[in-house]
DNA sequence: TGCATCGTTAGAGATATAAGTAGTAGACATGCC
DNA sequence: TGGGTGTCTAATGACAATATCTCTAACGATGGA
């Protein structure tokens, strides 16, 4: 009620100042937020509130009125505000490492009665979440796999660039593993990525752009848009109309680095779609992917020495002429359960050999002492 | 100009003080200028026809006289305007003519005919070349028909459609038709006349004779008969090989004038006979060979070891065939057997059967190809591309080279068990085209026909330097590289294509059974299965093709007898290396061999070539045939022991155990953490790692063990060639001086010499040195050894059953050597009469600093490494340790915590690597990762050990600066210059990239070329997959950073080079062996006391004249007229010039220009006393704060533009005097 | 026969691939924005 | 034009990313004039 922003200052430009509804500190407009100065990591870095408004209202977040919410990267923090206005969770923790938002997140964390914590530790880090849950700062509990757990939603800003695209994949293959957070269960996951890799994780079969992530993807979450650019998807191959329900519109002015950015909603499958070993599964993923858009014939080449008996091994029903992107989640299930029954498969499944490595000499010829 | 061309004739003649080189040197000059004379007479004879002059490029040679460099013009850079265009069409082009020879070499006329007329906008150089192939191969048609009319309508074509000018070899070649004809009146009619229409043009005919490449002895006395010529009438260069050729035509040679001999007549040799030089050759050759204990070495005339190096060379791909097909044999012969168990030669044998049959297939299909055009399927197109290339060689041979490659280049690139495709492909590549290029001499020479270029000059040790000169001499005429020898380098495109074909054909024929048990029913199922296989590997996320072997076949490359597996192209020689007569001619006897190893980088090679045209590298020649006639042997006894082990498979002393890999770490459980994870996946990683490690040595080991062995009863020579900046290396990879412990413990000088007394006493220092007791006093050391007697004779005696002190030293294998050297000394009845063969090393004591301090005149650090004399060893690692330790205790008594923490722990070998990499101009960063990892070895927890790195890593670069304070600024100096140069623009350059190369000349007159540029590259499409390869031509704009990084160390190895050089040439003089590895100097124990003088004169020769004052005089003048661009602050003095130049000039142009340069000016002024007015607002809330706009900070305007190059002034040198080190014993030590 | 249009194809250029980032700090290039 | 930003960090011997997609220019065929 008794919210008074501070008198804007000629330099400080706070014309387009968005209005709140709760008594947080005043940010300055979307422009400004957009340009206003250095030092800014490059993410997902929202700078409409408004965007983040719609999103709060449009999301149920009633699942979790019993639970944690896990904001990673907050940034500007547009979303932490829109949800505690919308919402007001029983509890929401602010994994923000960059100095820069420290304000920012000190208003949050003085403001809410310690509903919403500030924590400077690194959501790209696992070892935070240990210390997450040692100090007690999040509770997640441990939950039968038949429901989605609802003790804890992650929702995550990823970095731009190599980083992000990594950190996304990671946490995905954690699922299939149950390690991280998701040892506590079905732990739903809002990640906020590049449209194109959102995009790269939602192609259907026959796809071009699917690779080893999307089979990951499919195989152990349901996937579900919920913030995208318009017709954004709409090129996509085969896509799965179901996970397209209701998008709320993004545009490039958006963000603070101008780009097309999607909010995919991960929900763990109770079970993945493949039996096989993961570690095996993901081999024949990595390699089979190398030759996308060859036969599948051919492609299996790819697995191992002496490949011909490996053929002979695979299961009648499956199309081998069929180009390996054209291959279903199913399919490569079938595809590594008879690799694993081969004989003659490789025995390490990791590449070896250097490629980046120091001292690579080992014949210590001319004398020359490296590394002592 | 002046003080430089004094230095270089200081240093040439102090090289040649007496003896030998005198003659050398003398020769040589004399020589050149004749060669000079020549080159005028021919200008004014030939100006009617203007084409004659035969460089290839238009390059502005500046006036030879002696003391001036090479300056190639930026516009004259081959490739300079067209670069990075290595477009498809760029691609086919540059193939075409390879493909071009390739056809005329397998008679495919017709097509070599349609690519000529293809071609357009060639170079009248190059056209000519290309013209005169043609004809040449026309000559045995001609002489088949009886008909010349094919080569005469060729002519006119040439001259008239085509513009072509006919030169004096293609006159020769028509010549060459015409004494085809066996009708006399149609042979002389043509005869003349050819000769008319070429005397018509100027032409001489003693010229045309004396083309070299195109005439056999009999048709030389066939012209001479017919024009009524005499051999004095033939054309300098070529005289003297003539008048020996036929000479030598006339009578039987005879030993004594062997080293007059060109290679003539195979055939007449006398003595032991063909037979038994091949018998001698079967250790090395013989499949049925095994080694008898004592097998009697035969002395070989010198005439005779050049046939066997010869039939080595020749016969060796045929040789390995044999040992495969005799190892297969016996296998078999010894009746059934279990597969598993085959021999890696019976393997390799069944290989090669499968796979002649398969290239033959190919080649027919290429034929085919050829044949119908018209029906071209996209495989038939491939083959046009790379089918002539193919039947270069027999089907047998290609096979070979490839099993041969595909085996020696496991294991490198860093994968695991298997082969980047790329390096496969190039590599196989280019294994076929030297092939090629061999054979192409070989059958010239069976042909008869003269080649200029003088295959060898065999003679005894005191007529080398004369026979040398003579054949310098020939070598100085045109006769360089005969046209009908030339073939351009193929293009790395073709290379990868013919690469590709062959191993892809391989990859389907080669089989290796494996052993597997089935997963579900557990029972041992056997496969043949490939041995090789094309897979993918990820690395930071690229795809990298590799061309895997599969585990059965890797365990064979560990264990197997290698017998038969090494090219012999890549073994040590039986006979002295060719003198280096020329850039390309020198080394092994029958493949063309380049003296500098170049990265690629037409402009090194452009130098290289002019340099060794001018006769600028008489002198590293020379110093290379030194390095290349000191002759070797193996020790039988390190031998022995080393063999021993090796079937053991006990891991001693560098070589590692057989089969016994490390373990795997066990996984953890799947849902554990992911940083777990990670660190599993890190540890699998680096366990791969090390086992891969262990298995590359134990191939690196068998191959080493192998040669060895072949050699046992040889004496070697290591052909030397160098890289870019001239230091040397000896060419046969797998086994010389330069490689491990092992290789040098394997090697002792062939011939002998009396210890003596100092010798002996050398000995005794060799051995303490070898265990690693290096620190202390001369006498100290002896004293050492001495005390160690017991162990020594222990080790001598008993290698394996004793107490293996060897074993304990830092080069076991010398160690090990020396023991047996020193004891049998010590046992003999008079020790100083002991002939002794082993090499005794005396090593800079950190050569790189010790040429900086020199350069520098620092005092200290003169002194730190024993460039002033001492009465111990003083040690840099040891003075650096001291200094910062003082440091450090100096802030722990200050009280700061890091330096508290530290008392006590900074050691010698803390700050040895960060010393030593100085040099190299290792970074801050770099130095505190190696101080971090020192550190936690001396015990500083891992938590603390990188804050304290940071922390000493600085203390330790200023003490450095500090004891090096002169040669830190020469650094400084150095890299500054490069810089410079490397942002350079040649006045007439028309695009603003840096195009321009840091280049020096080293004292010994080497021109150096800093290669580093970027590389651009290109995806081309082969057999088995695309390759990502740069074309090599291609002049790319220079990578400034690494140019000047690399500078600095560049240019001091270019120092130590030639010191290295010198004193070769010193030694040589002198009658010493002399080997070297760099820095570190090799001669018989009695010869050390002589060399040591030798070397330290040399390093004072070097050091007298003004180095730095040379090289900035040369960048001075190399660099004239470029242009680079100035900055500085407007209101500096400087800036202020600048501005007030820019406005008067453009006010004498315009009015208009004026008024906006005026303004520009004032703009400037105005900047200065712009102040911040905005006065900063205070935030009322963090938040606030945050948007608040940052205020500018003031800055200082400054200006730009294009000037001069600058060089700063040179550091000033210090007091220190080079004279002094004549005295310092540990100099060298 | 000359030529406009459409379809095809070769080739050049772009992009994804994998996937822990520790911890520092200083120099230097970038045809940036 | 300059500041912010990204890259790299020990010399040489000893060089090496690739499959696939997208877009464009060139080429060829065809057909109507």
């Amino acid at each position: 009620g008794d919210f008074q922003p501070t008198t804007p200052r000629r330099q400080l430009d706070m014309r387009g100042t968005q209005l709140l509804r709760t008594s947080f500190e005043a940010l300055p407009s979307q422009a400004r937020l957009s340009t206003y100065a250095t030092g800014v990591p490059k993410r997902t870095l929202m700078v409409n509130q408004d965007l983040a408004n719609r999103l709060a209202e449009a999301y149920d977040w009633s699942y979790y009125k019993n639970g944690d919410i896990l904001e990673m990267n907050p940034g500007f923090g547009l979303f932490t505000r829109a949800i505690w206005n919308v919402a007001k969770p029983r509890r929401h923790v602010l994994m923000e490492p960059h100095k820069k938002f420290i304000p920012i997140m000190e208003d949050f964390d003085a403001k809410t009665e310690g509903r919403i914590k500030y924590t400077s530790l690194e959501g790209y880090d696992w070892a935070t979440y240990d210390k997450l849950i040692a100090d007690g700062t999040i509770t997640p509990e441990n939950q039968s796999m038949e429901r989605v757990n609802d003790s804890l939603l992650l929702f995550a800003s990823m970095p731009n660039g190599a980083t992000g695209e990594a950190l996304a994949v990671q946490f995905l293959c954690t699922l299939p593993r149950r390690n991280w957070i998701q040892k506590y269960g079905r732990v739903r996951m809002l990640i906020w990525m590049k449209t194109k890799s959102a995009d790269r994780l939602l192609v259907g079969p026959g796809g071009h752009t699917r690779a080893r992530p999307t089979i990951i993807a499919q195989a152990c979450a349901d996937m579900r848009v919920i913030a995208s650019p318009k017709d954004a998807h709409m090129g996509a191959f085969n896509y799965d109309e179901a996970a397209m329900k209701d998008v709320i519109e993004t545009t490039p002015d958006d963000w603070r680095q101008r780009g097309d950015y999607t909010l995919v909603e991960f929900t763990p499958k109770e079970k993945p779609l493949f039996n096989s070993d993961f570690a095996e599964f993901d081999y024949v993923l990595r390699n089979l992917f190398i030759l996308r858009a060859t036969a599948m014939e051919k492609s299996l080449m790819m697995l191992g020495s002496g490949s011909d008996s490996l053929i002979k091994c695979m299961p009648s029903g499956l199309d081998l002429s069929k180009p390996v992107n054209a291959y279903t989640v199913e399919e490569f299930d079938q595809v590594t359960q008879a690799f694993s029954k081969w004989p003659f498969k490789p025995t390490e499944l990791f590449e070896k050999g250097w490629t980046n490595d120091r001292e690579k000499d080992p014949k210590g010829e001319n004398g020359v002492v490296k590394n002592i | 100009m002046q003080r430089i061309a004094a230095a270089r004739r200081r240093v040439l003649t102090t090289c040649s003080l007496s003896g030998k080189s005198v003659l050398l040197a003398g020769r040589l000059s004399v020589a050149s200028s004749a060669s000079v004379a020549l080159r005028q007479t021919r200008l004014q004879s030939t100006t009617a026809a203007s084409s004659f002059a035969s460089s290839q490029q238009t390059i502005e040679i500046p006036k030879k006289t002696d003391d001036d460099f090479i300056i190639v013009r930026h516009k004259d850079m081959p490739g300079s305007s067209g670069r990075d265009n290595f477009t498809a069409k760029v691609r086919e082009r540059s193939e075409a003519f390879s493909i071009y020879y390739a056809c005329l070499a397998t008679g495919n006329v017709e097509r070599a005919k349609s690519i000529l007329s293809r071609l357009h906008n060639v170079p009248p150089a190059t056209a000519i070349k290309l013209h005169n192939q043609y004809l040449f191969t026309l000559v045995g048609e001609c002489a088949k028909a009886q008909d010349l009319s094919l080569m005469t309508k060729w002519l006119d074509k040439m001259q008239k459609e085509l513009d072509i000018v006919p030169n004096e070899t293609t006159y020769a070649i028509l010549c060459k038709g015409a004494l085809g004809l066996t009708d006399k009146d149609m042979r002389e009619m043509m005869l003349k006349n050819f000769a008319e229409m070429f005397l018509k043009n100027g032409g001489v005919l003693g010229d045309m004779i004396g083309q070299a490449g195109v005439y056999s002895v009999d048709d030389i006395k066939a012209l001479i008969d017919m024009f009524g010529l005499s051999v004095a009438n033939i054309k300098q260069g070529s005289r003297q090989v003539i008048a020996d050729a036929l000479a030598a035509a006339e009578r039987q040679v005879s030993e004594d004038d062997v080293q007059n001999i060109a290679e003539v007549a195979p055939t007449k040799v006398s003595g032991p006979g063909m037979h038994l030089l091949k018998q001698s050759l079967a250790a090395l050759i013989d499949p049925n060979y095994s080694a008898s204990e004592n097998e009697a070495r035969i002395p070989f005339s010198m005439l005779e070891s050049y046939e066997r190096q010869k039939i080595l060379e020749e016969s060796a791909l045929d040789a390995a065939v044999a040992r495969w097909k005799h190892d297969h044999e016996t296998t078999v012969n010894r009746g059934k057997l279990n597969p598993l168990k085959k021999s890696l030669n019976a393997l390799l044998w069944e290989w090669h059967q499968a796979l002649v049959p398969l290239i033959e297939d190919e080649v027919r299909r290429c034929k085919e190809a050829q044949k119908n055009t018209t029906a071209a399927s996209g495989a038939d197109v491939d083959r046009l591309a790379y089918g002539p290339c193919l039947l270069l060689l027999s089907p047998e041979q290609l096979s070979t080279i490839t099993i041969l490659e595909l085996l020696r280049l496991q294991g490198t690139g860093g994968v695991a068990e298997g082969m980047r495709v790329a390096r496969a492909v190039l590599s196989l590549g280019k294994q076929v085209e030297s092939e090629a290029q061999a054979d192409m001499l070989k059958e010239q020479a069976d042909n008869g026909i003269l080649v200029g270029d003088m295959k060898t000059i065999f003679s005894n040790e005191k007529a080398f330097a004369l026979a040398k000169a003579k054949a310098k001499a020939r070598a100085k005429g045109d006769m360089a590289t005969p046209d009908t020898e030339w073939r351009p380098d193929w293009p790395h495109t073709l290379r990868a294509r013919v690469g590709s074909v062959l191993i892809s054909l391989l990859m389907h024929v080669a089989k290796v059974p494996n052993e597997a048990d089935d997963s579900v029913t557990g029972e041992k199922l056997v496969e043949v299965t490939p041995a090789f296989y094309h897979a993918y590997q990820y690395s930071n996320g690229k795809k990298l093709g590799v061309i895997k072997m599969h585990p059965a076949l890797m365990r064979h490359l560990g264990t197997d007898p290698m017998r038969g597996n090494v090219h012999p192209r890549l073994l040590p020689m039986v006979v002295p290396p060719r003198p280096w007569l020329s850039w390309n001619n020198g080394g092994y006897l029958r493949a063309k061999t380049r003296v500098m190893r170049t990265r690629d980088a037409p402009e090194q090679l452009l130098y290289l070539k002019k340099a060794s045209d001018r006769g600028d590298l008489d002198l590293v020649f020379a110093g290379l045939d030194v390095l290349g006639r000191t002759a070797w042997a193996i020790n039988r006894r390190v031998l022995d022991v080393a063999v021993t082990v090796w079937n053991t498979g006990e891991a001693i002393a560098s070589i590692p155990a057989t089969d016994t890999n490390f373990e795997y770490p066990s996984e953890p459980p799947p849902d554990c953490d992911p940083a777990i994870r990670a660190m599993y996946v890190r540890k699998c990683k680096e366990v791969a790692h090390a086992n891969q490690n262990k298995h590359s040595l134990r191939c690196d080991v068998n191959y080493k063990l192998e040669i060895a062995r072949a050699f046992v009863n040889e004496k070697m020579y290591f052909p030397h060639n160098i890289d870019f900046r001239g230091r040397a290396y000896p060419i046969p990879p797998h086994f010389n001086h330069l490689g491990n412990d092992l290789c040098r413990g394997l090697l002792v000088f062939h011939e002998g010499k009396e210890l003596g007394e100092e010798g002996l006493r050398w000995l005794k220092i060799h051995m303490a040195n070898v265990r690693g007791f290096d620190k202390a006093s001369f006498s100290e050391r002896a004293a050492y050894t001495m005390e160690n007697l017991e162990h020594i004779f222990d080790s001598a005696d008993k290698p394996l059953g004793g107490k293996r002190w060897w074993l304990e030293a830092e080069d076991p294998w010398q160690c090990l050597a020396t023991c047996f050297e020193l004891a049998d000394a010590l046992r003999s009845p008079n020790p100083e009469k002991y002939i002794s063969r082993m090499p005794v090393h005396q090593d800079g004591t950190c050569n790189g600093l010790q040429h900086y301090a020199a350069l520098g005149g620092d005092i200290v650090g003169a002194k730190q490494v024993n460039l002033e004399p001492s009465d111990s060893p003083q040690d840099v690692y040891t003075g650096v340790a001291n200094l910062v330790a003082a440091e450090v205790e100096r802030d722990a008594a200050a009280g700061n915590s890091n330096a508290q923490e530290l008392v006590g722990k900074i050691t010698r070998k803390v700050v040895k690597q960060t010393v030593m990499t100085n040099v190299y101009g290792v970074t801050w960063i770099g130095a505190r990762d190696q101080i971090e990892g020192q550190l936690r070895d001396v015990g500083i927890p891992d938590d603390r050990a990188f804050v304290l790195a940071a922390y000493v890593t600085k203390i330790v670069f200023s003490a450095m600066k500090s004891m090096f304070s002169g040669a830190h600024m020469i650094q400084d100096w150095l890299s500054d210059a490069a810089k410079i140069i490397a942002k350079a623009h040649p006045i007439d350059a028309d695009d603003d990239t840096n195009m321009t190369a840091v280049i020096w000349t080293t004292p010994l007159n080497l021109p150096v070329v800093q290669p580093y540029r970027k590389i651009s590259r290109k995806q081309i499409k082969t057999n088995l997959q695309t390759v990502f390869i740069s074309n090599p031509d291609a002049m790319n704009e220079v990578d400034v950073r690494k140019q000047r990084t690399a500078f600095p160390p560049n240019f001091i190895h270019s120092l130590d080079a030639t010191h290295m050089l010198m004193s070769a040439l010193a030694t040589s003089e002198a009658g010493i062996t002399f080997a070297a590895v760099h820095d570190s100097y090799w001669t018989h124990a009695s010869d050390v006391d002589k060399m040591n003088v030798m070397l330290r004169d040399a390093f004072v020769r070097l050091h007298q004249d003004d180095i730095m004052g040379n090289l900035k005089r040369e960048f001075e003048e190399r660099y004239k007229g470029y242009k680079t661009q100035m900055s500085a602050l407007a209101d500096s003095a400087e800036g202020k010039a600048v501005l007030a130049q820019r406005a008067s000039k453009s006010r004498t142009k315009s009015t208009e220009a004026d008024v906006a340069d005026v303004a520009d000016v004032a703009d400037v002024a105005d900047v200065a006393d712009v102040a911040d007015v905005a006065e900063a607002a205070s935030p009322t809330s963090a938040v606030e704060a945050m948007f608040a706009e940052e205020a500018a900070p003031k800055k200082n305007k400054s200006v730009k533009w294009w000037g001069d190059l600058v060089f700063r002034p040179l550091p000033a040198k210090g007091e220190w005097d080079v004279q002094n080190l004549k005295q310092s014993q540990y100099f060298f030590s």
